[in-house]
DNA sequence: TTACTTATTTGACTTATGTCAAAGGAGATC
DNA sequence: GATCTCCTTTGACATAAGTCAAATAAGTAA
């Protein structure tokens, strides 16, 4: 498929993209390919893209006391970057393919000169905001007052992909959790 | 204090305001006062208001089997609001005020109407969300991986203004735990 | 197939936190 | 000042979850 249709059927679940827009990402807009185990994102280091992921899949983690903690998985149509990287920071969250992946990559320093200069990229970094908001605010509802059980029938009913696709040790983390006590839970639903 | 002047003060920390915008703005903008224990914002229900406190206190909070669970407080010149509400769907949270407030509040449809036509206003919405994406973002981390202590800690360090002016009650809930267990935390460091 | 590595499960034990009930304290109201 | 209400503390106990170590199971490479 051509760049400019898949940017337009990422972007256009969003806001109609009109084709003043459409080429201006198209010209901040490549493909690239990752391997698993690939990690262009770095903890504590300042990164100039964000990716849509065509076909794979990556996470994201952070090490606390030496021990991978999971802040979110992506796959297909979802993008893969971090809020601190577009504001020009160090990320505080490394990301790792754990697919091999084929990706559109943005280059967010000049997605983020567009953002002040056209209404319609502007609106659509707000949709993305928006979205990743809501996706952060549920998961704190999830984690604030929820015991283990609780948390992975969630997953269960609302993120069922993420089981097929992610070793129980990266979801034990997401969900606050050791490995040992998810594979517990597990054990008990089972039954 | 003129109404547009504290428009300015309020928005203009994050983005430079000029004459249309901030006439935009105070345009379905107006003055209001609280008392303590007035809920604006009622969970379940669509309302068409955010508000940015001027002097007072609020608090949001959601029902989990009849216990409410705190989701964040706010204080002078930090807005309270939902995002729920500002999609045009109905709010997921209460939102309470804890002392006698004063606050400007805003028309969010008509708001959100000028967000898709005025490019300061859409780029002043996106700052908004960034800053609610980066707080959740946080509190996360901080509600993931941490036992009592530390939750409790954080605060401590980073949020002492809620130590002085919520009650115990709502800060155990907002920092996912019972009062009981904050209770024996504080005591434990207080020795 | 075999060997090697990595991921998951299980067991025994410790610790943190929740639950329920009761006692204290602080502030508001009469 | 006495009473009432709301909030916090304390105690006794139950439960969920973490830790550490070892055993399986699964996946990968030779």
């Amino acid at each position: 498929m051509e760049i400019n249709q898949l940017i337009e059927k990422y972007f256009g679940s969003y806001l109609p993209l009109n084709n003043d827009a459409l080429q201006t990402i198209s010209e901040i807009t490549d493909f690239i390919t990752f391997k698993k185990g690939e990690q262009p994102i770095q903890e504590g280091q300042r990164h100039n893209f964000t990716y849509v992921i065509l076909k794979g899949a990556a996470r994201s983690f952070y090490l606390k006391n030496g021990i991978e903690v999971t802040n979110w998985f992506t796959f297909e149509n979802e993008s893969a970057g971090t809020l601190q990287n577009y504001r020009g920071l160090p990320s505080r969250e490394t990301i790792e393919f754990i697919e091999d992946s084929d990706c559109l990559r943005f280059n967010i320093h000049k997605f983020r000169e567009r953002q002040y200069q056209d209404l319609t990229i502007s609106n659509l970094v707000g949709h993305l905001l928006e979205e990743h908001a809501i996706f952060c605010e549920n998961r704190l509802r999830l984690l604030q007052f929820n015991e283990g059980m609780e948390r992975y029938r969630y997953i269960l009913e609302f993120e069922p992909e993420i089981l097929q696709r992610v070793s129980l040790t990266y979801l034990a983390s997401y969900l606050g959790m050791t490995r040992e006590t998810l594979s517990r839970l597990r054990k008990k639903i089972a039954k």
